[in-house]
Formats: C-alpha cells, structure tokens, sequence
DNA sequence: GTGGTTCCAG
DNA sequence: CTGGAACCAC
C-alpha cells in the first residue's frame, strides 16, 4: 500500500490538485496538513466520490488543521493536542497492516529564531518537545509522516550558510528534532531513500515566480518510520513536479509504499 | 460606427470577458464605468495589444473608476468632477463625427431612500442634479451613456410594485433623472428600441444564482443622445448573454450604432 | 454574490 | 507570493 503527505496550504482552495493527485498517483492513504478548514466546511464529499471514503479530519478555523483521507478502513483514530491550546495539528489511525499511522503539523515558528522576543518560535520548540515525550513510550511500530517544519541536513537546504539563522534550519530546531529522532530511533524515510548529501526539498517560497529557476528549496516534509517497521518501507519519492502544476501548494507531496 | 458602454465591476477582474466582448462584437468605442484601478494600474497594454489604442482613462484607487476605449481616434477629452469630491465617475470625448460622448457612473446611493438619513442617497440626487445643471447649457450634438443607477419606468424593472421603494426606482430619483432628460430633451435610445412597456433589463444581481431562472432585473444602464444626433443613430442592443460568460459582470454591455 | 482593501500568517 | 478573515460597497 502507499501513503502519501502534502502540506497543502488550504484544502477548499486545492481541490483541483488534491484530485490530480488522487487521479494521477491514487495513493491508499493521503495525509494533509494545512487545511485550513473546520470539520463542517471541510470537502467531505468531493473526496468521497473519488474514492476517498475513510476520512479522520481534525480541522479549525482558519489556520492550521490536518486531515487523513484513505480508500481503505483505517482503525482506531486518535487527535493529540500536545499543547492543550486547541490547535488542529495532529491526527493519527491504525493502518490494516498494524502499523500506526500518524499525520502532523509542527509550528512554523515565526520569523525570529530567539523564543525571548518570538513567541511562537518558543512554541515550536516546546512543541517538538512534547513531541518527543509522547514518542519516548510509543510501543507500536508507527509511521509519523507531516510537515515537520524543520530541514535538519545541510543537504536538506538550497544554502546552509544562507540559511542557518533562518527558522526552519537553526541548530536549536535542528537539535530539538534530533532528540525526537532518538527518542524512538526514528528512521528518516526520505534520507534513507536519498542519502546525503544529495540535496532534497520539498518546499519552494511562493516568493520566487519560478521555483526551477535557482531551487531555493527545503526538505520540511518528512515520513518517520518506527525502526522495528523500517524494512516494510520498500520506497519513497517526492512528488516535486506538483509544484509547477496550476494554483500550487508550495508543498509538494511526499509518498512511501509499505509493504505488509 | 458602433458605441458600446459597461459597467465591468473591476476592470482587473474582468480581461477575459472585455476581451471577449471585444473580439466577439469589437465596438470601435467602449466606455467603461466601475473600473476600479487607478490610471497607473489600468491595463493599457492589455488593451492597446486588442486595438484600443486610443484610451481616456479617469481611474481612482478603490471605487468608481470610468474609461473610454477606443480604436479610432478621439478629440478633446474631458472629465467633470460635478461634486468636486475627487470621485471619478466621468469622461468625455469628442468622436470623430463631431458627436461628444460623455461616460457617466452615478452613484448607487446606498441602501435607504432617505436623504436625511442616508447620505449617499443625498449625494446621488445632488449628482443628478448637478448633471442637469451641466446638460442645459450643451450645445453640442451628444451621446451620453453609463451606468445611471436609475431604471425610470415600470418596464425597467422586474417588480414595479416590488422596488418602488428601492434605490434605482424611487419616485424622487425618478423625478430627478426625469428633470435631467428634459433640460436637453435627451432621447433614450434603450427605449427607442424596445418601446414601453417590453421589459428591458441591463443588471441582475450576483445574489440570485441563475439571474434567466426568474429574471429579477433592472434597466439601470442608458445611452442618450441629443435630439439633434437622435437621427444617426440607426441600431441599439442589450448585450444580455453577457451575464452567463464566465465570471461575469452583474451588468451587461448595452451597444448603440451611430451613421457618421 | 462579488471584488477591493487591510490585516495576519505561511 | 498566497490564502483566509474582516470590512465595505455594490
């Protein structure tokens, strides 16, 4: 079976891609982030008729909020809000296979990587924290796939030295998601598949009009497998080319197949 | 020749379908109302590239907003500010067979028929009347056309019983459209055409989904002339499918056709 | 309903 | 640059 995530950046305004996506690639499982719709505006049916009838949705408001869309049964779901703040940035379902599957939206952080004048900078770490407690006692060989926000290598990003006081790719972050790594002794699907120090992005800045251009990219999407689970991912690609499709996310999807 | 006159509701918004119209009807002159784009921002270019080479443009940031656009040459261009307020909601030029045309936006007015508690139903009469002053004293052949905001008779609108008291067909803007008639003996070339009491619509809301389901329209746009050019202008059409192309305007094109 | 603007967030 | 929301005007 295959399994796919992308960031998204608004379902409602997205559907037309989600669909080629869904059309062009029919992943199993489709994990998004950013949907940025309550559960009562969230397109339901529109996914439903292209198959896509199992649907565990923890949307808010405005920002935010994360969804798993699949064409097959998925068993006990469950919705973290490690901060206790109300914010929809978690979702996770148990695969047929008996591997947990779960979806995350990490804080993007702001722009100032200081948590004393940057609240929210401070939030994403404390929120890969919490993470990483919640990680330490998993037992189930599990599947973490989302926007982590973070692009930990060198390689990871269009310049490290551009880059490295930049939100996204500061060593504090970096450090923050190295020790949720060890906590469960995650495998990084994406650099097992693409080792460094081969670059690898899956994000491109609305900013640039054309992303091929000069490739200022970054790896911020992930799929983390638990170590007991990782010979059971038997490949893994990133979808760049949805980038340049119309009306974009200025994410790309990222997709694993699973063998069970 | 023929004359044409649009309220596009964004000049911005609507490239594909003045483009259309264009290509589709290519008037040798079309006036503009509700352009919304100051002069800076107007796509000229856009235009200059269909033919329109010649173009008077009376533009403001947010609102209001009238153009002409033209692809013969036009004399003396003039815009009037009746209220000095600073709203640009006319321009005028001189067509080649020494008929003035003069492009017109009249206030909407507001939602409540009472000057002393609306003051833009106010400023709509005023501006009427401010137009009657300028109109008695032309002497020029001329052809006036916009959007007046004003459906004068019965047939104008689809609910005389409904709307007597709505802005657009109250008896006091009536009146007042009516004083501006006479104080040049203007003929109204939509009703020289189509004769009371034929219904004869140029708006229908955005609000009702399919505006040909129960036709709920107004005659709010106008082409008049001067009594002495009445003779030359020898056709008059309401361009109403207009309303169904893509991404519409909620008025449509009215198009008159003048022997020189 | 539709568009423009402002603001916020990414 | 892009999307959502709030506000305003039509």
């Amino acid at each position: 079976m295959t399994v796919a995530s992308w960031n998204i950046n608004s379902v409602r305004a997205r559907l037309p891609i989600v669909e080629r996506l869904m059309k062009e690639h029919g992943p199993d499982v489709l994990c998004l982030q950013e949907t940025k719709a309550a559960n009562d505006v969230f397109p339901a049916d529109f996914f439903r008729r292209l198959g896509y009838t199992h649907q565990q949705l923890c949307g808010q408001r405005m920002h935010h909020g994360v969804a798993i869309l699949s064409r097959i049964a998925l068993g006990e779901a469950k919705s973290h809000d490690w901060q206790d703040n109300g914010e929809a940035r978690h979702v996770g379902a148990m695969l047929p296979c008996g591997i947990r599957l779960e979806n995350v939206y990490v804080p993007a952080g702001g722009d100032i990587p200081d948590r004393s004048v940057n609240a929210k900078f401070g939030q994403k770490l404390d929120f890969i924290g919490r993470m990483t407690r919640w990680s330490e006692s998993l037992r189930e060989p599990t599947l973490i796939v989302g926007d982590f926000n973070v692009a930990p290598l060198e390689c990871d990003v269009w310049s490290h030295k551009a880059l490295v006081n930049v939100v996204s790719h500061t060593a504090i972050e970096i450090e923050a998601l190295d020790a949720f790594r060890q906590s469960h002794g995650w495998v990084d699907i994406g650099r097992h598949f693409v080792p460094a120090p081969e670059r690898c992005f899956t994000w491109w800045s609305y900013r640039s009009p054309d992303h091929t251009r000069n490739d200022r990219g970054r790896r911020l999407d992930h799929m983390w497998v638990s170590p007991a689970a990782a010979a059971q991912v038997t490949a893994h690609s990133v979808l760049e080319p949805c980038r340049s499709w119309q009306r974009p996310s200025d994410h790309v999807p990222l997709v694993c197949e699973i063998a069970c």
